[in-house]
RNA sequence: GACCCGGUAGCUCAGCAGGAUAGAGCUGCGGCUUCCUAAGCCGUCGGUCGGGGGUUCGAAUCCCUUCCGGGUCGCCA
């Protein structure tokens, strides 16, 4: 009976069970004691911290204090209360310990609903909370005309995450990968390509040649003040399309973005645009325009700005010289998505270093009378460091993420070499586990924070590490090729057991997690949640041997272990991990 | 100087819409393989939750203050 209520609601509302059923007990024990006492309640419903005291726990020093009976009187209460609703049914002890109440779960009764759940399921984990919704995510967006650094990693990798989360939870989602491929540094690359570039030379190895150059032009420009002017005049014509400039930016542009396709491709990222600064170069003055219209534009120190108030600094639109900074554009970059994609949210996967900019951006589309300021996100994140410094550049060069890649993969080869030397496809597998190494020893972590890229830990592939996922996918997938799969009937009374049901309970909140995931625009969120799925089948692996004799037991433990395997290889998907059979 | 972010075990990090004895991983130490992948599992050592006040029955969590580290603050992106 109760069942077919429950599953109604997990399909509607997109909770897990046990959530569900934490909210019906808060709201019936709200409602029947506040009849009671004719007074409002607020009931928190918790789980125990530790798992030997029940499955759902109620503390309720509140419910004393705002009712003023002795404690002992008022768990009395809330336990005879608790015996009313309907939800009692799934009860299979009701405690108190010093002004909690424990409630221990029926099991067997609550692992039939969520294994219910999951069959009937076509693709568990998925919620509707995005339906008909669209969100654009702006990340990547790497300057053109450098080297793709270990930089631009997080800024990649949470992008595509959040894309693959979004898109789990019904979401229309559009990549856009906003290329730096304009501004006054780019200028500053023609120069030099112009006065000291080998067109033969950079032919042959062309984004760390162009970044040669740009490098050189900084030298230079430290000595010749005058270079700096130089290159914002070519900036400023190549604006105005100016037609050597225009071309030689496309090739540039062309070259650099062939390179960064061979990291996009490593990682699996794809995007839907590649529409980068230039792109709104002729969609600018409309805002501009606008602005002025609006009486917002004024003009200072020769620059034109608009003033966002006393506690933020103006935004500057317009050079003395006329020509445009980053805000213009990505205004007109905003305005532009808005209009195409008709986005319900817009994220900027972008820096800590830039919360301003974002402020300010929110802030003029406000002042401009746009309701949409609020569908604005800035997904932050903290710095990449080693030993506590930023991570920019080893031993004076930039680090390249390519390489720290391929040294990944080959650590992972030289495990596999160790432990498993008559591994087929090992090239392959190896950069599978390198890759996804990288990827989520970033995602682990919250997003906002600096963390240490450490390449150490990842040499040893052990511990909360992707390797750990991967390689608990695969125990499973093993024993899962070596088992008949006639699966008859589940012994569910197996799930009174500690080990089972904590697994099964993790299983039951995945939908949850990933619904707080988006909800937080925080990947580390599920990257845990994974880990700790992943610790729970280890140890009951060590406890438990599933190809028993017993049928019924036998398939009960495989349905399980399927379950589990499903969810990891989802979440590592999410994440944006590969998925692989063997190790 | 102003504003923002961080400070939890030797190291890397969870926990922070207040709740029970503050948790993981790594490292150290000690165990576990006639049996489904030991990249695993189990045990153990390790903490004035930066310091000091306050609110509360109860604070790592909320408020104030202070110290330390990082970021940002008009013609870069």
């Amino acid at each position: 009976m109760f069942c077919a209520t429950i599953l109604t609601v997990t399909r509607r509302g997109g909770d897990t069970m046990l959530n569900n059923l934490k909210l019906r007990i808060k709201k019936d024990l709200e409602e029947l004691l506040g009849k009671q006492f004719n007074a409002e309640l607020s009931i928190i419903v918790e789980e125990p911290k530790k798992a030997e005291l029940g499955d759902l726990s109620i503390p309720v020093f509140s419910v004393v204090k705002q009712l003023r009976k002795p404690l002992p009187q008022i768990v009395e209460i809330v336990k005879e209360t608790l015996n009313q609703i309907p939800d009692s049914g799934y009860f299979a002890k009701i405690d108190s310990v010093s002004g909690f109440i424990n409630i221990t779960l029926n099991r067997a009764m609550f692992a039939k609903l969520v294994v219910e759940d999951f069959n009937e399921s076509e693709d568990y984990g998925t919620s509707d909370i995005g339906a008909g919704k669209t969100v654009c995510i702006d990340y990547s967006s790497p300057n053109i005309a450098k080297p793709f650094s270990i930089g631009h990693l997080r800024s990649t990798i949470i992008g595509h995450s959040l894309g693959n989360i979004l898109e789990k939870c019904g979401y229309k989602v559009v990549r856009i990968n906003h290329l730096g491929d304009f501004g006054t540094p780019f200028a500053k690359t023609i120069y030099a390509y112009l006065h000291w570039g080998n067109e033969e030379v950079v032919k042959q190895n062309s984004v760390e040649e162009l970044v040669k150059l740009y490098v050189e032009f900084n030298e230079k420009a430290k000595q010749d003040k005058s270079l700096d002017e130089e290159a914002r005049k070519i900036f400023s014509e190549l604006e105005q399309g100016n037609e050597i400039y225009v071309k030689l930016w496309e090739y540039i542009r062309e070259e650099s973005l062939k390179d960064y396709m061979k990291v996009y491709d490593l990682l699996g990222v794809r995007f839907d645009s590649y529409n980068g600064e230039a792109f709104y170069n002729d969609k600018m003055q409309r805002i501009v325009d606008e602005l002025k219209e609006k009486k917002l534009l004024v003009k200072d120190q020769g620059a034109m700005i608009v003033d966002l108030g006393d506690d933020i600094p103006p935004a500057l639109i317009q050079k003395s010289d006329g020509s445009t900074l980053y805000i213009t554009r990505d205004l007109a970059a905003l305005f532009y998505r808005k209009n195409n994609y008709h986005f319900d949210e817009m994220l900027y996967v972008v820096g800590n270093e830039q919360k301003l900019h974002f402020t300010q951006l929110k802030r003029v589309i406000e002042k401009m009378g746009y309701d949409f300021a609020e569908d604005i996100h800035h997904i932050n994140f903290g710095l990449v460091l080693q030993d506590g410094k930023k991570m920019s550049t080893r031993k004076g060069k930039i680090v390249k993420l390519e390489d720290v890649l391929d040294e990944a993969s080959g650590m992972s080869l030289d495990y596999i070499n160790e432990k498993n030397p008559g591994l087929e496809d090992k090239e392959q597998i190896a950069e599978s586990i390198g890759v996804s190494a990288v990827v989520f020893n970033d995602l682990k972590n919250y997003r906002t924070n600096d963390f240490e890229f450490n390449l150490e830990e990842m040499v040893n592939f052990t511990g909360q590490t992707g390797p750990y996922l991967q390689y608990t996918s695969v125990r499973i997938q093993s024993i899962l090729d070596s088992a008949d799969s006639n699966e008859t009937t589940l012994n569910y009374d197996l799930f009174e057991g500690e080990h089972y049901f904590e697994i099964l309970k993790n299983i039951s909140q995945y939908v949850d997690t990933i619904i707080k995931t988006k909800q937080e625009y925080a990947p580390s969120i599920l990257a845990k949640y994974l880990l700790k799925l992943a610790s729970l089948f280890n140890s009951f692996y060590a406890k438990e041997r599933v190809l028993v004799e017993d049928e019924i037991e036998r398939n009960t433990k495989l349905h399980l272990l399927k379950m589990t395997k499903d969810i990891l290889n989802d979440g590592m998907r999410l994440l944006g991990m590969q998925v692989i059979l063997k190790m």
